[in-house]
DNA sequence: ACCTGAACACCGTTCAAGT
DNA sequence: ACCTGAACACCGTTCAAGT
């Protein structure tokens, strides 16, 4: 069937497939032979709508990032940090095996630049000067990626001693991976809110 | 030549290569092929020494965890914190496009679990709760891997249009790179005190 | 034990060909 | 315009063969 009446694919249907193959084995074993025969196609229609395969990863994180919530700011720099970085998190924490796509991107993206501008104009509008803004915008970034991105941050774990004991068969796999999934939760959470409130005794902040 | 006198590789002359090529061309562009290559032999050779491709790339994240510095807790837990995020930054930012590494790594790496062991043993030695020292280790880690693997978080810059009328021409772009990485810097040691001193405010915080 | 050459099953991407 | 089949230049890894 060499050229339907209408088209079988599309750059949504083929992000949105992407997307739910990396949620299902990961990253490194999508490949545009395998996304092509989720969709029942061969590999080299899906050039007729997209790049490369780098265009499709963009369009996937695109997707991520317009699930990010910059509203807060209406409501102080506190309230908007900590609703940006919530929700940010939330929607990579959502599809962990895509986040590694946005720390490595290029940073090109229409979506990262609205919310970029979003955030920066939050905090100037609320009275911090522009380059502690980008500051300040960086490190809770950086606290989001790397929650994001370092799966089971509770290699730290206090009690690691205590799941071997407590699970030490793959039966109660899902139960460690649901405490692994807290711990993270909890460590970013802990540095968000650390993080907001070191900033409100910087010199520079406003009231 | 089929069986050299004195081998021509190890698996540390193998690693170090490895390094290298990252640092000059990126994890993307590295195959087991090209390392070969450089250090003058064939591919298949590489496989006396090394499992695996992903056994090379564990053999240079321990190479960079090694440069880490979890001594400052003998100084307090403050102190401790610090140095070691500022290292653990340092040792990724020295080489940044392998720092992808460290984030996506399996955790199952001794050096790595040395690490973790000392510096949650820091805190808790330092009379913080066990699980809040889980947590503690987990937040700082977040922004050392999110500071190191997320090129430019200046993409918040409050003058990226200053930096597009001042650098216009790319005989300026190691200026604007120089630029880029002391923001990083600036973002990254803001966040690492605001954090530090929120958590002074913590109700279990020691003395 | 250590290195090689050839092979296997994959990749991303291109392109002439079909409708 | 949209999809296909075949091809190109790559991959990681294996393995019999050589010393």
């Amino acid at each position: 069937m060499p050229r339907p009446l209408t088209p079988l694919l599309s750059k949504e249907r083929i992000r949105d497939a992407a997307l739910e193959l990396i949620d299902a084995d990961g990253l490194a074993t999508l490949s545009m032979r395998r996304l092509a025969q989720a969709l029942g196609v061969q590999a080299a229609s899906l050039y007729t709508h997209v790049a490369t395969k780098d265009d499709v990863l963009d369009a996937v994180a695109n997707r991520l990032i317009e699930q990010v919530d910059t509203t807060g700011f209406s409501a102080g720099w506190r309230e908007g940090l900590l609703t940006w970085g919530r929700s940010y998190r939330a929607a990579l924490a959502a599809h962990p095996n895509a986040a590694p796509l946005i720390a490595s991107g290029t940073q090109r993206r229409d979506e990262f630049l609205g919310m970029a501008n979003a955030v920066h104009g939050g905090l100037v509008g609320a009275g911090w000067p522009p380059r502690r803004a980008t500051e300040i915008s960086g490190a809770v970034k950086y606290l989001v990626i790397g929650a994001a991105t370092t799966p089971f941050a509770s290699g730290f774990a206090d009690d690691v001693q205590v799941y071997l004991d407590r699970y030490p068969h793959l039966t109660q796999a899902h139960r460690l991976r649901a405490d692994a999934a807290r711990i993270d939760h909890d460590s970013f959470e802990l540095g968000l809110q650390a993080l907001v409130r070191g900033l409100e005794l910087d010199p520079a902040a406003p009231a």
